[in-house]
DNA sequence: ATCCTCCGTGTAATCGATTCCACGGAGCCA
DNA sequence: TGGCTCCGTGGAATCGATTACACGGAGGAT
């Protein structure tokens, strides 16, 4: 493959110019700029990143480390991040830690090996010791969607205590009492505030949140079966199940669903996290959804002004409440301006 | 952050020596041996891959370009290539094609010039030029789901003929005799190959597959929904509709559900692609299934024998039907034995 | 005792770029 | 005309590892 030297000899001038070219420094004259560029072309030359990057010190590579890729959730963070970090020049190397700290310092490990410019994390749990060391020794580091409360690294992430609020005034009004929540695990940020905006919302209507109401759950669908049967089993069930993300949402549905149980006449249900496949359920699912891809971005735009020695703030960002049919909304209630309403036939 | 020289100094000894150490070469006394891993945890040192990979020319990363990232069989296929990777100490750096051949060609051009090792490619189209180039110029390459004709280049899948045959015998036993298939874009290997299979085993029965039977899709949902909605406005309308991909299956359910019609009373509903999803619709989703997780270690060990001198060869690995309900089948036959063959009983 | 062979080790070249510094020439001003 | 400032350019150092080669010393064979 042809190197820098070889286009240097073809166009008739030094390694230090050809790379000047390369590189917009304006003291090139007309000439030898031409030639250096017909010679890269000719010789179909493409500049080697990893010399590139020893020199500079610089990879323009992103790490980035998933909590559970086959979430739809994080897939759509992914993949928002990866466009955005596409579009500010950047690669990026996904890491999926399977909710597991042992895989996510594994991760953090080779991607520093690897010495990308910056870290992307949503943390698995509290404090894995390679990602607080990587954070505190200055690697450039951003969470997005939950983080570690103590260290000092700007978030992105949504903020549903407002949504969780519309949830339950929507619940309220349509008669239930009786709500119940599959929890997150209490490791990660959003395990536990997702609990805690739920029971201070039912506060304001004066409901209590008893303890027999508030199941743990791992964030995979396996656990919100579990829950949601023990739920089913309670001398007085509840009549709402909230799932605090849409993994635990479906293990709740097939619960539901094998019990014999009908939604939304004998139980509702709503999750945390909108996917697509929440209008595709029977009947569509009432959720809360956070603005994911501009999540991604917004963190990508973050961690970009933190490489690159800008200034960066945490963003928090509002989600909100998409009604749907599983809490037994009227059909036309689901009304959101500018999505397509829903068939109000049985 | 302390480098090689540092590690050397600190040891007594001189690099040479501690990179021998590192790299597990024979001939270093135990002395030495000893005090060198001394002083590299002692340091905290870890290397640099970037000037590891610019000596050695190989950066131990694997570039996987995938058509869909948020296709749940793409996603399924990212993780288990990524987790084999690792494995095997590569790293991914993911591109998102977005079905885009521009796009997919822009990440190509990226990826070699970060000089990964190999490239994993579902080709979105028949011959994007950059990628047709990096395969001829000897970049390992390693083609995953869908191949691009006539490229010498090895090739893991899975083929759905046995099961598309088995689910037609399936329908065709459940007394359906209109059938009809929503295709994937004509310019993919998966495109085209289920509609021959479809209408193959079609034929195997007598039936046809009429021109207005043929719907074409781009595996996006919107596509199926639009040709469902085609499908139910003939005069005579199919029985079922069998869609290629599991995003076009979920535009076609969403189509049905509109006109207010039932599954699987109505019409009956197949896909190309299991997902964990098509368990929780209703009814359950009849799919044929590809051993994605296994397809995509596969093709990482592939890619990796290639990358390490070693012959690698095509691998195709069998789909199989998983009957549900939404064609009408008993939900009991649900169960698989392994290898269920569908029920003769109408 | 002599020579040969290994073994452990260090010196220095190398990978392919970027970039500091020096240098010659042109242009400008006094 | 002499001196100063730019400008375009090239030589060479540099990034941090790996590794070919050389070398001194120990041990074995003759």
């Amino acid at each position: 493959m042809a190197g820098i030297k070889d286009v240097a000899a073809a166009a008739g001038v030094s390694v230090a110019t050809v790379s000047r070219v390369l590189n917009a420094h304006p003291s090139v004259s007309a000439d030898a700029h031409a030639r250096v560029l017909a010679a890269v072309d000719r010789l179909g030359y493409r500049p080697n990143a990893v010399a590139r990057s020893l020199r500079t010190a610089q990879t323009r590579t992103l790490g980035l480390i998933i909590s559970d890729v086959m979430n739809p959730y994080f897939t759509e963070l992914a993949r928002s991040v990866e466009e955005q970090a596409r579009a500010l020049g950047y690669s990026v190397i996904i890491g999926n830690a399977d909710e597991s700290p042992r895989l996510q310092d594994d991760h953090v490990r080779t991607l520093l090996d690897r010495r990308i410019d910056g870290l992307l994390v949503s943390p698995t749990d509290g404090g894995s010791p390679q990602l607080l060391d990587a954070a505190r020794a200055g690697t450039p580091t951003v969470f997005v969607d939950r983080w570690i409360p103590g260290v000092d690294v700007p978030v992105v992430r949504a903020d549903g205590r407002a949504a969780v609020r519309d949830l339950v005034a929507h619940l309220h009004g349509l008669g239930h009492r009786r709500l119940a929540i599959i929890a997150g695990p209490a490791a990660t940020t959003t395990g536990s505030e997702r609990v805690d905006a739920f029971r201070a919302a039912l506060g304001e209507y004066g409901l209590e949140l008893p303890e027999e109401y508030v199941g743990q759950g791992d964030f995979q669908a396996e656990s919100g079966r579990r829950v949601t049967e023990a739920f089913l089993a309670l001398p007085e069930p509840p009549e709402v199940v909230f799932a605090a993300d849409n993994l635990m949402a479906l293990g709740a549905l097939d619960a539901i669903r094998a019990r014999g149980l009908h939604l939304p006449d004998d139980i509702a249900l709503a999750a945390f996290d909108d996917i697509p496949w929440f209008v595709h359920t029977d009947p569509p699912v009432t959720a809360i959804a956070q603005p994911t891809g501009e999540l991604g971005r917004a963190a990508v735009r973050a961690l970009a002004a933190l490489i690159e020695g800008r200034p960066a703030r945490s963003v928090t960002l509002p989600a909100r409440l998409v009604v749907r049919r599983s809490c037994g909304a009227p059909a036309t209630a689901a009304a959101h301006p500018s999505r397509p309403r829903p068939r109000s036939n049985p």
